[in-house]
DNA sequence: ATAGGGTTAG
């Protein structure tokens, strides 16, 4: 961009500062342009419109914000041309103030003796009207186009059914994609695609993908992400694996939502798998992709991996400090966590909501009391952050299990926004805990009342009443769960074995290898009863006899993924359990002495968090 | 001379 400047006749001049602009198609920085524009200003060329207009698409392409520059630049243009004009527009819809684009079209218009509007006028502006989510202002453009004959070009109707989707209007994305069927090129059919994403409808984004005639990476990014984004987990990793069979390269993109799939479903395996995958495709670790394996191995169990690709990230943004922060959370590690907000805001970046939940989440499961509450008052008088329900939900369980009921109650009350069940629940688990007996009967009805169906609300208020000993009342509640007709949550462990994800419902008999596994879990039984293990039956509600309680708990969805693993994986190895409900009391003992009679580290991640059982003792110090 | 689509956290 910048050459040695020597002085030469104005013609010359002209065309060696313009040859600087037409050979480069990437962007330059601001820097590069004002450095050209000084040597034009030196020259005395400000007058030459073409040359000014060629700055302005330099600062167009950059992808930097301030627009007070680039308008500068165009006020100084006495006569714009057309292509003047697009590129202030265009650099109007890369700034922060997106519709001051629509400022600068009409104001074009009005001095239409210089220039008419083009197609790159309409992409422009519909890139605008997307980024602005200006709904109302973009179907005006969409008419502006159709006035001037432009809606029908391949490119404005691409950026017309990107800019419906942007405003979720999916009905017009159609209708445009729709109107004319010989007008489509892989973009027609990729942001249809994407539009059905958005507006989730998965299953019409599917049918697009079928039918598209051709597809590329962005094709397949986009239909994986639509998956892992309606939470489709298994489908989005099925979507992969054909993606991979048919020859596709993996990119940024996708591998982010395949990590972030991975990290949901816990499957370790899988998610090494792409990470070898990215690391052999040597793509660049940027940040989204970073983040993304640093969310994934925290997910999984490895928390210092994580840690360790933290500490080696090039660069950082408030999402990696999240997944970071919150990981450090769910594996117990709260010292750590807090440590790490406090280097956060060292470095200068804000705090989000989301990095209150990582705090919180992290003060709630570790019971530091005081910690939570001085956090949860700077969230909101230092950084003006309103509490969401999640923040709420950390800070009554905190309370809550710490012993402070009432505070915890009383917090509810004051609350903005109503609680919701949830908060309720938690609120009603402390009451079961601390024995609270008048307050958890009174929401034991509330939530009864609210959510009828729920079985949990049932066992919770009956094992409230068990503890007082009020047996009438426990026989009551049994009586009103099942004449409600309530649905029992299901309840499931899952365990990757070989590339396979094996999952186990309570009493599960239907794994190939069950007859072994129930031949395993007679093995653990003996050898837990020799190292003293008696079961502990409290967390098994139903009108059965004591032996058939026993019998429930042995088949609990865990043991069964434990017995597999402990069948399935080498001698020393840790084995790796991903359950959906939280683990009960008699589980989490027998996790405890299993890890120490069969010397085996056991990762198990529960509802709410991680427990690392490693010779008799867990993570989470029994405080879960 | 200027144009388009896909990405992550509770």
């Amino acid at each position: 961009m910048v050459v040695a400047y020597k002085p030469q006749k104005a013609g010359t001049k002209s065309l060696l500062l313009f040859s600087l602009f037409s050979q480069h198609s990437k962007p330059v920085s601001v820097k590069q342009t004002k450095q050209a524009h000084a040597r034009i200003i030196v020259s005395g060329l400000t007058a030459n419109t073409q040359l000014m207009a060629h700055l302005l698409c330099s600062l167009a392409l950059s992808s930097s914000t301030p627009f007070h520059y680039s308008l500068s630049l165009y006020h100084s243009i006495t006569r714009p041309t057309v292509f003047a004009s697009n590129n202030m527009i265009r650099c109007f819809s890369k700034s922060h103030s997106p519709r001051h684009s629509l400022l600068l079209y009409s104001s074009m218009l009005r001095r239409s003796c210089y220039s008419q509007p083009n197609n790159h006028t309409f992409t422009f502006l519909l890139q605008a009207c997307s980024e602005a989510s200006a709904l109302c202002e973009g179907a005006q453009v969409h008419a502006q186009a159709l006035k001037h004959g432009s809606a029908d070009f391949v490119f404005v109707r691409n950026a017309l059914i990107h800019f419906y989707c942007s405003c979720s209007s999916t009905e017009c994305s159609k209708r445009v994609f729709d109107d004319n069927a010989r007008s489509r090129d892989i973009v027609t059919w990729n942001s249809m695609l994407a539009a059905f994403v958005r507006g989730g409808q998965i299953d019409n984004a599917r049918k697009v993908f079928d039918e598209m005639p051709q597809r590329d990476v962005i094709s397949w990014s986009t239909v994986i992400s639509g998956y892992v984004q309606n939470g489709r987990l298994e489908e989005g990793l099925e979507c992969f694996k054909e993606m991979r069979d048919k020859g596709m390269r993996l990119n940024e993109a996708t591998s982010v939502s395949v990590l972030s799939a991975s990290a949901q479903m816990g499957l370790l395996e899988h998610g090494r798998l792409v990470h070898s995958l990215v690391e052999s495709l040597k793509l660049p670790l940027t940040v989204s992709l970073g983040t993304a394996l640093i969310d994934m191995y925290a997910k999984c169990g490895c928390i210092e991996q994580s840690k360790h690709l933290f500490d080696n990230m090039p660069l950082r943004d408030i999402w990696t400090w999240n997944v970071m922060i919150c990981g450090l959370a769910s594996h117990g590690l709260a010292k750590e966590a807090l440590e790490h907000f406090e280097r956060l805001t060292n470095d200068g970046l804000c705090p989000a909501n989301v990095t209150f939940i990582g705090v919180l989440g992290a003060c709630s499961r570790a019971g530091l009391v005081s910690e939570g509450r001085h956090y949860f008052k700077l969230m909101t008088d230092k950084y003006g952050i309103q509490p969401e329900m999640e923040h709420y939900g950390c800070m009554v369980d905190l309370l809550g299990r710490a012993g402070f009921v009432d505070e915890a109650a009383e917090m509810i009350d004051k609350m903005t926004v109503p609680p919701d069940p949830v908060l309720w629940a938690t609120l009603l688990g402390a009451c079961k805990m601390h024995g609270s007996i008048e307050l958890g009967e009174k929401i034991g009805n509330k939530l009864i009342q609210l959510d009828p169906t729920h079985d949990g609300h049932y066992v919770q208020l009956a094992s409230i009443y068990a503890k007082a000993k009020k047996w009438e009342d426990v026989v009551r509640v049994r009586r009103l769960m099942v004449a409600k007709n309530t649905n029992k949550a299901a309840g499931w462990s899952l365990i990757e074995a070989q590339g396979k994800v094996h999952k186990f419902v309570a009493g599960d008999r239907e794994h190939e290898r069950s007859h072994e596994i129930y031949k395993m879990l007679e093995t653990i039984e003996t050898r837990i009863a020799e190292a003293g293990y008696s079961p502990n039956v409290s967390s098994v509600l139903h009108d059965i006899g004591e032996e058939e309680k026993e019998n429930a708990i042995k088949e609990h969805s865990e043991r069964l993924a434990m017995a597999f693993g402990l069948l399935v994986t080498g001698d020393g190895d840790c084995i790796r359990i991903v359950k959906n409900l939280r683990v009960c009391e008699d589980c989490h003992e027998v996790s405890k002495i299993i890890s120490k009679v069969f010397g085996r580290e056991i990762i198990v991640r529960d509802g709410s968090r991680f427990h690392h059982f490693k010779e008799g003792k867990c993570s989470c110090h029994d405080y879960w």
